[in-house]
DNA sequence: AATCTAGCCAACCGCCAGGAT
DNA sequence: TATCCTGGCGGTTGGCTAGAT
């Protein structure tokens, strides 16, 4: 038979996060790694579901997560790999350290949206909305000269649109799509990391975080609980409030609280 | 100063694919 | 092989805040 239910749901709380729910999952992932999220609420002493404590981890406590608006590059980054993927977030967001998939996701619904419309693109489509006035035209010019460019899917892309043609064409389009990201933002972002918000620089570098065990690893994205327990350990590193906390020893090994 | 409105974003919901039993 | 669970994903909602009236 299969495993048991992540959670019952009965008794558990909802809504926003307080500051003593935050300061409780961080203590935990921070000394037990992530794994077994169904496990992580009742061993963490909070009265949520696993999922819940995953989403609040993946969004807003990872310590590699960037904040503030997304940055002029990274909105057009943003604008492209929409084109070619639609609304796969996820993906999305993978191409973007830093940034979760909920977040570009809000990012797209209440500005890049509303951009696109004002410049007479089809957010969805991106073709223009209507016949394009001079004014239109020049501005999808400024913005298709101001994007990454995709050599082959850029040939075909007057044919489709996001919702369709991105996602049927499969995985072969979207791995050829990737490893031309993947020179393209190395470069990009490095030349352009000077000049790149700083501001929204992350409050703590990866490597800072990961311990030398890890070091062969890429950055944890967005979805990086595939990572065992022994390759997610955090070395130890400055993190106010945290690791002032206490209660670490209490906590077991990941490996007996998954026997369980 | 009080009320209303719109925008933003954190969090929830429901579905799905893949894996465990 | 069938059943069930987990983790991940995308869509949607609801609360908070800032600006307008």
């Amino acid at each position: 038979m299969g495993r048991q239910p992540c959670c019952d749901k009965v008794g558990l709380k909802k809504g926003p996060w307080t500051p003593e729910e935050d300061k409780k999952l961080i203590n935990f992932i921070l000394s037990h790694g992530q794994c077994c999220w169904r496990a992580v609420p009742k061993l963490a002493g909070l009265l949520r579901c696993g999922k819940s404590c995953r989403l609040r981890w993946t969004n807003y406590l990872r310590p590699d997560l960037k904040r503030g608006l997304l940055s002029e590059y990274e909105e057009k980054m943003v604008i492209d790999l929409h084109a070619h993927l639609g609304n796969r977030w996820s993906k999305i967001a993978s191409h973007l350290p830093g940034r979760t998939d909920n977040e570009i996701k809000n990012h797209w619904n209440t500005h890049i949206k509303k951009k696109l419309k004002k410049m007479g693109i089809d957010p969805v489509t991106h073709k223009p909305l209507s016949p394009s006035t001079d004014l239109q035209l020049e501005q999808q010019q400024k913005l298709s000269s101001s994007t990454v460019e995709f050599s082959d899917a850029d040939e075909n892309k007057e044919n489709r649109t996001s919702t369709e043609s991105p996602i049927s064409d499969g995985l072969e389009q979207e791995k050829s799509i990737t490893s031309e990201l993947n020179a393209i933002e190395a470069d990009a972002l490095l030349s352009k990391s000077p000049a790149f918000c700083t501001d929204e620089v992350p409050l703590i570098q990866t490597h800072e975080i990961l311990s030398p065990c890890a070091s062969s690893s890429p950055a944890p994205s967005s979805s990086n609980s595939s990572l065992n327990p022994d390759e997610f350990r955090f070395s130890s590193m400055e993190w106010p409030e945290i690791l002032s906390l206490g209660e670490l020893d209490d906590f077991i090994r990941w490996d007996s609280i998954c026997d369980r």
